[in-house]
RNA sequence: AGGCCCUUAGCUCAGCUGGUUAGAGCGCUACCUUGACACGGUAGAGGUCAGCGGUUCGAGUCCGCUAGGGCCUACCA
């Protein structure tokens, strides 16, 4: 044998090593093997920009299940890891870093900055990895991938060409949402609506000639300097009369017209009148084309006023120019009223700034063509969503969706393929081309905006595979069976990656999503480091080891959102010290290792032995069930309670005197040995894939066949080890303690007092079981003997338990008032029963309707319960 | 405004296609240092399943309404 396990449980001794054993040995490779059945799954890459939070810990610990849970069952498994460059994020990241050390982006230029990005890339490329491995993910290093490899770069560039060519990508100027601090423009599902107080103001606007104003609301009184039109509702009789007519705009001093759009305005909001300012507000513009106002343009892109906003406003911030403009109104008492008014503003998610909705020129996917197929893929069951119920929130979003903005005006990311001659012409192409095809220039600059992120995410599952060229493992591995990530990225990542996969691959890229909550603190808090509710896995990895987060994580995750804190983390820490007790004294006692143990003889089996194989066959059925649908919460949890209720609390207690020599033969203990190695090694599989460094290091002692517990066979349920009549007995044993237990506590026994039971069984086979194993009783009851069909002396406490009548012999009769009342309490409870089970079982309707095993155990249950009336009520 | 989801023990949550006595973890109470484990063992207390109505022989589970809460999308002059 070898050395034994540590006498404490320290995760610290012995994880990272465990880890680099793994690696070494090449265990998260697949083999390149068309034949094997393989089970493939991409990370989703998280940003190069830091740390790894509870979040990150969260999702790949779940793929880490499916992917070890499917390489033992005999898949040759694919777990492809790899990071995003993450444009806007890891700019702003670096940028910031470098204005603490004083510089500028804009002092070194963009190929220096570029280059400064890389460096801190690489460097917190492998602090990720560092921290997946002290998570334990089992994912295939040597295939890591970076969004802005050579390979992947290529793939980027080759569909943006062809949708370029199919129509499907162009260049356009259009209002897109701009964010002033970031200086780019971003897509719509990047804006996030923030609940704010802010002010209504109420302005009145001249009309022309009269003496009457238009009073107009806005929450934005600077853009008013933008104004090129009044608007009103052509049907509105209020304002019917002023329709055509000019207003002078305050403060500018300029005529603008007074025009009718039934869709711009709801005469039954505010005034009814509405100040339209194209170039600044997204239904306004769309108005200024529907009536061909002029677009002016009175901010910047840095959120500064144009000299067109005029001379005293020009270079001021806009929320600057939004004070002085009130001000000017309130001397020109043109101001009708201020008030508080909760609306929501859109703000760039990454920098919390406001938007600021800017007219400028922009490359656009056409999105329609795409979402179609996609939106069929999902409908038609090629897809399939977990939980179901977010295809609702699929299917909404992707019928109502918009042209997705897909430039930026970043530095870092994939520059747009396009390249502009020194004619103007425009070429697009994967490579820089050679000459114009319209004018034979040779002569181009490239295109300085770069793609939005999301647009190199969403060709992951094959760019990181190879694709375009057919490579062996796209060839293997494409498509990927499941992609494992939470909702809010459904329609930034899992959409796009649909889109794109269907279009370009012809296929789906994943035949099941799985979408997790979000982590949360135990009270169901959101996670954030101004509550101080944050919890750092490296943290709680240091601290309680990687086997009890991830089991932690893993029982919690039910689709819903997943509560974490400190007191559940410790809950599950004490079961992974449990398992390793356990494993402790199981290992006192086997003597043979794995590899050259016996074939078990299941004829020769105790019943006690027959149990616990039943036991551990149901568990690992439900387990293998509940993997299979994503309910990590159930796996784990049968797993828990098999291990520590069954293995540990009874199985154990119930072997301990046949191992320890006081019952049974020697072949007896012999076959006690095997078993438990048995039960063990079984064990230390099935709980593998949820705490892969505790059940290495205990299953490398037990000397199986494998190198590693990692590649040993995941168990599968057997049905000859299922054994109604064994669990049907030793559920009557431990219920039969169960009950001398209660009656030792209540009547103010100690555990070393001793007394007799009487059991009644019907037949001969059940009076035998209890004879011949009543040293269960005995030992785990603290019985001095078991009286089989015996006549139980006056004055014992008798009950019914599992269908067998038993007594309970004291050796003085001590009854107090406790365990009088509790045997009140008892009674009344199974009258009421028995009385409701009377009338349902009179109950024609019932007895006809109901499943016959449904009946049946109504009969059962009222036989039990007449039985147990009447000797509870001998007790009193 | 539209959509999705939630309301079950003190706390956080399970309860799968409706079927015996509604479960778990943590917390709580009492007892126990028994030769794997006090990160332990044994026993126990604690629930009108948000409310109302309906379908059904039977509802925590299905349907409707009401109240409260969360999330997403759209809009907000």
């Amino acid at each position: 044998m070898k050395e034994e396990l540590a006498t404490r449980y320290n995760p610290v001794d012995f994880e990272q090593r465990i880890y680099a054993f793994w690696e070494s040995g090449g265990y998260f490779t697949p083999v390149v093997d068309r034949e094997r059945p393989k089970f493939s799954i991409v990370i989703p890459p998280p940003n190069v920009t830091g740390r790894l939070h509870i979040g990150h810990a969260l999702v790949n610990t779940l793929q880490d299940i499916v992917v070890r849970w499917k390489r033992m069952s005999g898949y040759n498994t694919l777990w492809l890891p790899g990071t995003d460059h993450a444009g806007i994020a890891t700019q702003m990241v670096v940028d910031r870093k470098l204005t603490e050390r004083g510089i500028s982006r804009f002092d070194i230029g963009r190929e220096k900055f570029v280059e400064e990005i890389w460096k801190w890339k690489e460097q917190h490329r492998s602090e990720i990895k560092d921290q997946l491995a002290r998570l334990g993910a089992s994912a295939d290093w040597r295939r890591e991938r970076f969004t802005l490899d050579e390979n992947l770069s290529r793939a980027v560039r080759h569909v943006f060409v062809r949708l370029y060519e199919d129509g499907l990508i162009y260049r356009d100027i259009a209002m897109v949402n701009w964010c002033p601090f970031c200086r780019t423009a971003i897509s719509d599902i990047e804006v996030e609506y923030r609940e704010r107080t802010g002010k209504l103001y109420n302005i009145d606007y001249p009309i022309e000639g009269t003496t009457r104003r238009l009073t107009v609301a806005t929450t934005r009184p600077e853009t008013m300097l933008g104004d090129t039109a009044l608007a009103v509702h052509p049907d509105d009789e209020r304002y019917k009369d002023v329709i055509g007519q000019t207003a002078t705009l305050p403060i500018a001093n300029r005529q603008i017209p007074i025009i009718a759009d039934p869709i711009l305005v709801d005469p039954e909001f505010g005034t009814g009148v509405v100040k339209v300012t194209p170039s600044h507000d997204k239904n306004d513009y769309e108005a200024g084309k529907r009536n061909n106002l002029p677009q002016l343009q009175v901010i910047d892109e840095t959120g500064h006023m144009t000299s067109v906003a005029g001379k005293e406003f020009e270079g001021l911030d806009r929320f600057e120019a939004r004070k002085k403009v009130v001000q000017q109104l309130e001397e020109q008492r043109l101001l009708a009223g201020v008030k508080d008014y909760v609306h929501s503003v859109g703000v760039h998610g990454k920098c919390d700034n406001d938007i600021e909705p800017m007219i400028s020129r922009q490359w656009f996917v056409k999105i329609e063509p795409l979402a179609r197929p996609a939106i069929d893929a999902v409908r038609n069951g090629a897809i399939e969503i977990v939980p179901q119920s977010w295809e609702a929130t699929y299917f909404n979003w992707m019928e109502n969706i918009h042209d997705w903005t897909i430039s930026r005006q970043l530095w870092w990311g994939h520059r747009v393929p396009a390249y502009y001659c020194a004619n103007g012409h425009t070429v697009v192409s994967e490579e820089e081309p050679k000459a114009c095809p319209e004018c034979g220039s040779e002569s181009f600059t490239q295109e300085t905006d770069v793609l939005d992120t999301w647009f190199s995410s969403g060709l992951w599952p094959f760019s990181t595979m190879g694709w375009p060229e057919k490579t062996p493992d796209y060839e293997i591995f494409y498509p990927t069976d499941v992609l494992i990530t939470g909702f809010d990225i459904l329609f930034f990542w899992v959409a796009r990656m649909i889109m794109f996969g269907l279009r370009f691959t012809g296929k789906a890229p994943f035949s099941q999503v799985f979408l997790h909550g979000l982590v949360r603190d135990e009270h169901g808090d959101k996670m954030s480091k101004s509550k101080g509710n944050v919890i750092d896995p490296i943290t709680v990895i240091e601290e309680s080891g990687a086997d009890a987060l991830r089991f932690t994580l893993a029982i919690n995750t039910t689709g819903r959102d997943i509560p974490l804190g400190k007191s559940r983390i410790a809950g599950y820490s004490a079961f992974v010290n449990k398992i390793w007790n356990a494993s402790r004294f199981a290992l006192m006692h086997i003597d043979v290792e794995l590899k050259s143990a016996p074939q078990i003889d299941r004829d020769a089996l105790s019943i006690v032995e027959r149990w616990i194989l039943s036991r551990i066959n149901a568990a690992t059925n439900d387990v293998n069930k509940n993997l299979s649908i994503f309910r990590f919460d159930e796996a784990a949890s049968t797993l828990y309670h098999f291990f520590w209720g069954e293995f540990c609390d009874w199985y154990i207690e119930m072997v301990k005197p046949v191992l320890l020599g006081k019952h049974g033969s020697e072949d007896d203990k012999r076959r006690a040995k095997r078993v438990l190695l048995e039960v063990l090694d079984r064990s230390l599989r099935l709980l593998h894939p949820f705490m892969p460094f505790v059940t290495e290091e205990i299953w490398q002692k037990l000397g199986g066949v494998e190198p590693s517990v990692m590649v040993a066979p995941y168990p599968v349920a057997e049905e000859f080890l299922e054994d109604p009549e064994a669990e049907r007995l030793i559920g009557a044993v431990q219920q039969m303690i169960t009950t001398v237990r209660n009656a030792r506590a209540e009547r103010g026994f100690t555990p070393k007092d001793r007394f007799t039971l009487h059991v009644n069984a019907a037949n001969e086979r059940d009076a035998n079981f209890f004879r011949a194993y009543s040293y269960l009783l005995n030992d785990l009851a603290r019985l001095d003997s078991v009286r089989v069909n015996e006549t139980a002396p006056a004055g014992a406490q008798q009950d019914v338990v599992a269908g067998f009548e038993i007594a309970i012999v004291f050796p003085e009769k001590v009854i107090t008032q406790e365990q009088i009342g509790r045997t009140k309490r008892e009674i009344e409870k199974s009258k009421n029963e028995l009385a409701s089970l009377d009338a349902k079982l009179a109950n024609e309707q019932f007895t006809k309707n109901a499943p016959p095993q449904v009946v049946q155990g109504a009969e059962a249950r009222r036989i039990e319960l007449r039985a147990r009336i009447e000797k509870l009520e001998q007790n009193q």
